[in-house]
DNA sequence: GCCAAGCCTG
DNA sequence: CAGGCTTGGC
């Protein structure tokens, strides 16, 4: 059988995905451990927010970040959640590549399980504060305007008024608060309360927050009752509306950006006409030993950015690899969105919380996965065609400067482009993390559902640390043993993944397969049916697509290796496993939640 | 020598 | 998936 046989009819929709925003886009973890932990975060800068002068260094900040700090660490529950970073003057806002990709690595700790005081335990979420505490802020504000409002209608209102038709006065007001924000900002209310810095330790820092406006000193206490009693009604009203905004911002930031939210934005990418999609021409392969894979991750964000650009750039002139309708899901046939942040972020956020409590078979974890779906016959009986079938021929038409094609610019762009706001709440997420778990009991050992867990996060990363499976398993007492027997599943995932891989190089190669890069693994794949059997058993959760470029990136370098001879080497694949190991991604914030997935696969 | 990772085996 | 062993880096 002609491997290329199929090119033409079966163009790689690979191709035409954009980058995975883990791939590149997440840290750059060195192979193992003791250079893993140099990229935890909590010693990098939080956010642009700290660079901005125009916010940071106002006084009146200055003082709202203190106070709010309080409350934050009244929040966060930990016993010392908030150590500043000590190092963060270190890094300047010189590098905005830099600073950016920290954004995202400072990530990973702030979720360290804030019930166990350790080394680890004792860096704070502080990095996500800013603009945790600036919401805050801007809620408290909110209230106080309100505050105001209250006042100026009470007071008149006890002498023009009965108490019988209060709603005048306030109603208005209190519906756009609650609603959102008033037409006048609360921005305007600068002249904030600087408290003095009490105690607010405890989960009770909303209600004493709220509270804050029942005791204010200047409420009228010789208001008639039924006036007392509608204030009363507004202050319910009031916490009801701060507590239902803090939940949209948990609920945010429990929703992974990286993760499931630029997933979305892949799939408006995949309706890109694949004939725009230019791949390297065939025999430029193998100039390139060491391609994308092997470049540090800045580099790879960077020839990402470019590359990807300038491929989007040229004409749609390859007519011979016509788009396959067949390979574009239903779900993606949305409007061609490249910029999914142009969706109110609401909208998002309500989405894909209703994706990741879906877990229906008709649900969207499921629905994109085209093996599932009736129309599938036809991969199936592709795939049985080409015994090798874990890949798909790829076209190759451009130079192969196009090769990481895989990484382009729009999940880069992505990143950047991310909302702060997501990023930066993190200390509240933690929080939430801390809340429901108090009270819920910490395992001495592990349960299936940890090691579903794991192999779900083994999508997004091959090379765990210690310190991030105890950051993504938080209800998970680590001791030594425990720590082994993850760090020892992670061994045998990778051991299941590197015999796939070898298998099914070996088969492509015996099937005459020349060029490496004609081997793309996709959803429909026999590879990816036997990996996803593997690690996704129930097939309850939708390997992201970054986890499939790696296993083309794998799966092309066995390739290489063997057939360049290298197999007769004893240590032959540690080449592989170095490349491999760098290109771990950002595992999605909703993993650290002490109930994932455990809570979602109960059902 | 220690430790992490990989390999082999059941 | 886990235990035992080997290997290689430090």
């Amino acid at each position: 059988m002609d491997p290329n046989s199929s090119v033409l009819s079966s163009p790689s929709r690979a191709c035409s995905r954009p980058a995975e925003s883990c791939v590149g886009g997440g840290r750059s973890p060195p192979p193992r451990e003791q250079g893993r932990d140099s990229f935890f975060p909590w010693s990098q800068v939080p956010s642009s927010s700290l660079t901005d002068p125009d916010w940071f260094w106002d006084e009146h900040v200055q003082a709202k970040r203190a106070r709010v700090e309080t409350i934050i660490r009244g929040m966060c529950l930990s016993p010392n959640p908030l150590v500043p970073g000590n190092t963060r003057a270190r890094d300047g806002p010189c590098c905005p590549e830099k600073t950016r990709e920290r954004k995202r690595k400072q990530s990973l700790p702030m979720q360290q399980n804030p019930l166990k005081p350790g080394p680890a335990g004792n860096h704070g979420s502080r990095k996500g504060a800013p603009h945790m505490k600036e919401q805050l802020q801007l809620l408290k504000q909110q209230l106080r305007h309100l505050q105001e409002h209250i006042l100026q209608a009470a007071e008149p209102r006890d002498t023009a008024q009965g108490p019988g038709s209060p709603e005048k006065g306030w109603g208005p007001h209190n519906v756009k608060q609650r609603n959102g924000y008033g037409s006048r900002p609360w921005a305007v209310d600068s002249d904030h309360h600087q408290r003095s810095g009490g105690d607010l330790s405890g989960v009770e820092k909303y209600p004493r927050e709220v509270s804050e406006v029942e005791y204010q000193p200047e409420e009228p206490m010789f208001l008639p009752s039924g006036t007392r009693a509608l204030l009363e009604i507004l202050r319910k009203e009031l916490i009801g509306a701060v507590s239902q905004a803090v939940d949209s911002i948990l609920q945010k930031v429990l929703l992974d950006p990286q993760g499931h939210l630029t997933q979305r934005g892949r799939s408006f990418q995949g309706l890109v006409p694949e004939s725009r999609i230019e791949t390297s021409p065939e025999g430029s392969a193998y100039k390139d030993p060491l391609p994308l894979a092997a470049l540090p991750r800045r580099a790879q964000a960077q020839a990402g950015v470019l590359l990807g650009n300038l491929s989007l750039a040229k004409p749609p002139d390859s007519p011979r690899y016509p788009t396959s309708p067949r390979m574009i899901p239903k779900s993606y046939q949305g409007p061609p969105e490249n910029c999914p942040l142009a969706v109110p972020s609401h909208v998002q956020e309500n989405q894909i919380l209703g994706q990741l409590l879906d877990q229906g078979p008709c649900g969207l974890w499921s629905g994109n996965l085209p093996q599932d779906s009736p129309s599938q016959s036809h991969s199936s009986a592709e795939s049985a065609l080409r015994p090798w079938g874990a890949v798909k021929p790829r076209p190759s038409v451009l130079s192969q400067e196009q090769h990481p094609l895989p990484f382009t610019s729009t999940c880069l762009e992505r990143l950047s482009l991310l909302p702060s706001v997501k990023m930066e709440h993190r200390g509240l997420q933690a929080a939430a993390d801390v809340l429901p778990f108090s009270s819920v009991h910490i395992q001495e050992g592990l349960n299936p559902s940890h090691l579903k867990k794991a192999k779900l996060m083994f999508f997004f990363t091959r090379y765990p640390s210690s310190s991030l499976l105890k950051a993504y398993f938080p209800d998970v007492q680590f001791n030594r043993c425990i720590t082994s027997q993850m760090i020892k599943w992670f061994s045998n995932f990778r051991e299941f993944y590197y015999i796939q891989m070898e298998k099914f190089a070996r088969q492509a190669i015996s099937d005459g397969v020349t060029n490496p890069k004609m081997l793309v693994v996709l959803r429909d794949s026999e590879l990816f049916r036997a990996l996803n059997m593997h690690y996704n058993k129930g097939n309850d959760f939708e390997v992201p697509d970054c986890f499939l470029e790696i296993a083309s990136l794998t799966l092309q370098e066995f390739f290489r290796a063997v057939s360049t001879g290298k197999d007769s080497d004893p240590s032959w694949k540690k080449p592989i496993y170095k490349i491999i190991s760098k290109l771990d991604s950002d595992i999605p914030e909703i993993f650290k939640s002490s109930s994932y997935p455990q809570e979602l696969f109960r059902n």
